[in-house]
DNA sequence: TCAAAAGTGTTCCTTCTACACCCATGT
DNA sequence: ACATGGGTGTAGAAGGAACACTTTTGA
């Protein structure tokens, strides 16, 4: 049962015309596999990387425009999280919160990113706000990896399969059944093994893999519809 | 794999802060359950119910106030959905869109309202957004069914199995199995059977259950935080 | 006595869980 | 030869889906 605490109610009816509008914030919180363990990201003096919505611009827009000035490529995937409001001193911001996820190689060309990465866990939230937008983020990707593929988006292009687990496990912070994770992956339709191998230390060879790109189940519960009118 | 569009990027880097902010619209889909179908509201001239947010006021109370206002009375359930942007004109809006769920018995004693309910399938938006926002709630709605107990906050306080079954049977659009629905919601151990039952035609009566409020997991993927700071 | 909704169990099948050993490689 | 992670199967439990008849009431 969602509670909601009294709040004084309104006097008037009909639409009340504030005198000024409010400032704008849409913040994305980018997550990446560094090969270890989940990082996100922050910007200049440890905010989360932000902007204001250009005019006519549709925030999703903005958000991609944030990612490629901070990080200087695209995310694999983007997704609108939760809309938080500041407000004191008589000023209001409206922070739009997303999610950003990258592959690792997407970064390999050494593009030079204005980003300090940290491990999720780890990262220090500048203020009460952006604590929350890094901890929803961290639930919602946690939440997302029970029921759609959204992991693959957080994997090189070609993976094995104990790099995906460890993805998995890293995230939700919890090991998992080797066989009753390959097991389900493969039964899931969605990856394809290659013909190649990696070998990767003093061990057997490992196959790879690709996401078979085809029936991603990644974006339900978010609306269909990419972009704003 | 989201996809979406390349807008020019952005030259500058820092916030560019934009002349006058966006006005700021919060509105709510609500549904109620008539006893027969699922009813969403709408207000004067076929909007959604709306308002836009006091100075300082949380976003979450600017939901409460508009329920308040339009339905008379507090809603079971409310939860932030999605943030759209209109824009046009050089005018931007920014609709921060909620969902309400209310018990029919809440309603009984004739508040005047200035709501009319519409059966949620048919219900006419009265442009592109409001569209957006009406389909995604319904989306929505469908989709917490499945992994919460979010329609109990649609039934009156004590109700009948086959009337939950009817609630289920009505928002996912498909008929279920009456024994296997009640052995599902039984088990799941949120229900308390009251020792009342209710006659209700030529047939034999229906015993009432209630819910028993402990473990509610409605609200998870939603921030656990009620009001922004 | 009939119509109409309430209530009740079992079987099958699919899915999840727990669990242990051999394989290919580098050193 | 040994250390290291890669790769595989099976049995039991739990959960979901399909399915039909008896009960209680009002008319």
């Amino acid at each position: 049962m969602v509670q909601y605490h009294d709040v004084p109610s309104a006097e008037g009816s009909g639409p009340v015309d504030e005198a000024a509008g409010s400032a704008l914030r849409v913040c994305v919180v980018l997550f990446r596999w560094s090969g270890t363990e989940l990082e996100t990201a922050t910007g200049e003096s440890g905010h989360i990387p932000w902007d204001r919505p250009h005019p006519e611009e549709p925030l999703g827009a903005t958000a991609e425009r944030i990612i490629r000035r901070w990080a200087g490529i695209d995310a694999e995937y983007v997704e609108q999280l939760y809309t938080f409001s500041r407000s004191g001193g008589g000023q209001r911001e409206i922070v739009i919160s997303y999610l950003g996820l990258f592959a690792p190689d997407t970064f390999d060309e050494g593009q030079r990113q204005s980003l300090t990465w940290t491990p999720a866990a780890a990262t220090q939230a500048v203020d009460d706000v952006e604590r929350m937008v890094l901890e929803y983020a961290l639930v919602r990707l946690q939440a997302k990896l029970g029921y759609t593929n959204i992991a693959f988006h957080l994997v090189p292009s070609t993976f094995t399969l104990s790099e995906l687990q460890h993805v998995y496990e890293s995230i939700l912070g919890q090991p998992m059944d080797k066989r009753n994770f390959r097991r389900r992956m493969i039964a899931s339709g969605i990856l394809t093994k290659t013909d190649q191998t990696r070998r990767d230390g003093s061990h057997r060879p490992a196959m790879l893999y690709r996401f078979s790109e085809q029936d991603d189940h990644t974006s339900y519960l978010t609306p269909p519809w990419q972009s704003e009118p």
